[in-house]
DNA sequence: CTGAAAGCGCTTACAG
DNA sequence: CTGAAAGCGCTTACAG
């Protein structure tokens, strides 16, 4: 019975049997019991996602939704937990026992290591004892840069978001954005650093002029809706007097007035290579590798234009 | 050792007993096995949140997190799980056997309580079988209406989101508002649909100027910020021209220029009220009351002002 | 108060 | 090819 309902390769089974099996199945209603599957394979068929602690752009959270498709149809439940820093609570990997434990950043704090090695995942993604592993190219800003010097731009800032959440990735795009403009010849960027308290941005504006700034990339969209609002605030033309350019493409950016030129994320193709990266470690394959199409693209709208003559 | 470890009620063991047990299972590092316990105990202790297929206000995420801190007090693991309509994915709670499925929206299609009705979910919220369940008042357009018409607005407009997802949400928002009206004495208020398309939110301006609107209150802030974007464009002054009120106090909110004004509405309240409606499920208790504290709350700033003299 | 044991619903060798 | 059975790690009556 367990083997045909479960189609178990390498089995013998008559037709005959198997429809009987089928058949009576159908009839009771029969519906595997998960936990008893479980305690009996040793395995839960759960992949469990861990998702960063600050607001993850939408667009990826449908593809990772999409991403669950493919797993289900390997068989697999694909759940998503939200790590917090402050919980007390258990994380979710010691009470399900997944058989995979995925970061969709990339990367796990040695606490959470340590934690999921505790609880005895048989899986992590990325695996922690290879430390090669592949890491997301994060070319957004080489690509803001790349447009702001194409646009005439020499002494430009790179706006930092203020939350602490998020410093990792920030640190990240900031050293991307110090290396694209030594590449292409620029000063280094003026860092500057902005919350979602309006006067921040304002500050944060009269720095930029005081120093001679013409253009600013932005850590991401919230930050460069700040920006655009506190120069406009200021009675500022953007983009005569400054050039912002943001990064994520989120709905709002398309919307803003004036429209804004971002960078926009393939949230697709990650979201398919991340259920690759999950099927492969579920059964125990190597990681495919990163897909070329999962690049980042540049958008040019309103927000952005000619450097000031002098 | 298992009443020992499970601090079962009811048992009589002895101190010392109690004692050698606990010390024991440190030593060994023991761990309980959730399928064996699922299995035998025949309840899984997972409560599994529906979340609705829209781009959730970041901070209910943020509150239904800290939920999921109550729960796992009481020894429950709270998974949340969005729920998509183009899914061909078995939904979670097939796989999972959740003592309790909980909708944060409130609602669950037919489809879907069927789906649960068949899988042998325990505990369903809101009951299917009570109609008389506590809503979500959605007072925000009454808010909205109120802070209007106290401007001296008396021909405004209600701007739609076109996004057929929340059509539910959308349809019973815009229903409040023209209630509103009616109790204000207010002209019906006109209703305009605009989507993230920046062209939509102009023509849906120029229908409303046409018609003399002088005040709109919209869907959500996505839908504010399109209109005061497109009003930008026309090189009309927000509020003077037009004034605007959005929903949900957004982080771009009070970032735009001008800053938005706004219903805030207390997620950390609806936070707590959910994961007290999962626990009195889980636990076979009555479901308590929406407490009075989780109330809209309208938020003014720069987008609002009084009407136009005539 | 304590220990021995049946049983939850599966998976998977094993005997025929 | 098919059936009978051990065992996964717990919970929970039950006997002592």
């Amino acid at each position: 019975m367990g083997f045909v309902l479960n189609e178990t390769a390498g089995q013998t089974i008559s037709e005959q049997t198997k429809k009987r099996v089928l058949d009576e199945a159908r009839r009771l209603g029969y519906r595997p019991h998960t936990a008893a599957r479980a305690l009996a394979s040793g395995r839960s068929r759960i992949v469990l996602a861990v998702l960063p602690d600050w607001p993850l752009d939408f667009s990826l959270r449908r593809h990772l939704e999409e991403a669950s498709l493919v797993l289900d149809e390997a068989g697999y439940s694909f759940i998503t937990y939200t790590a917090h820093p402050t919980g007390q609570a258990r994380p979710l990997w010691e009470t399900l026992a997944p058989d995979v434990v995925l970061s969709v950043t990339g990367r796990f704090t040695s606490e959470q290591i340590a934690s999921l090695r505790a609880a005895g995942i048989p899986a992590i993604v990325p695996n922690p004892d290879d430390l090669g592993a592949e890491e997301y190219p994060e070319e957004g800003p080489l690509l803001q840069m790349t447009h702001l010097e194409s646009l005439g731009h020499r002494r430009v800032a790179f706006a930092e978001s203020a939350d602490s959440r998020i410093a990792d990735l920030v640190a990240t795009r900031r050293a991307r954005a110090e290396g694209a403009a030594k590449v292409l010849q620029l000063a280094p960027p003026l860092t500057l650093s902005v919350s979602l308290d309006p006067g921040s941005a304002e500050s944060a504006l009269d720095e930029m002029l005081r120093r001679g700034i013409t253009a600013v990339a932005a850590y991401n969209d919230d930050v460069a809706v700040a920006l655009v609002g506190a120069a406009l605030r200021r009675r500022l033309d953007v983009p005569q007097d400054l050039s912002v350019v943001g990064h994520d493409d989120a709905p709002v950016a398309a919307i803003l007035e004036p429209q804004l030129s971002t960078v926009r994320v393939d949230t697709a193709g990650l979201g398919r290579y991340i259920a690759a990266l999950a099927l492969s470690a579920a059964e125990g394959a190597a990681a495919p590798s990163m897909p070329p199409e999962t690049r980042a693209e540049l958008v040019a709208r309103a927000s952005t234009g000619p450097a000031p003559k002098r």
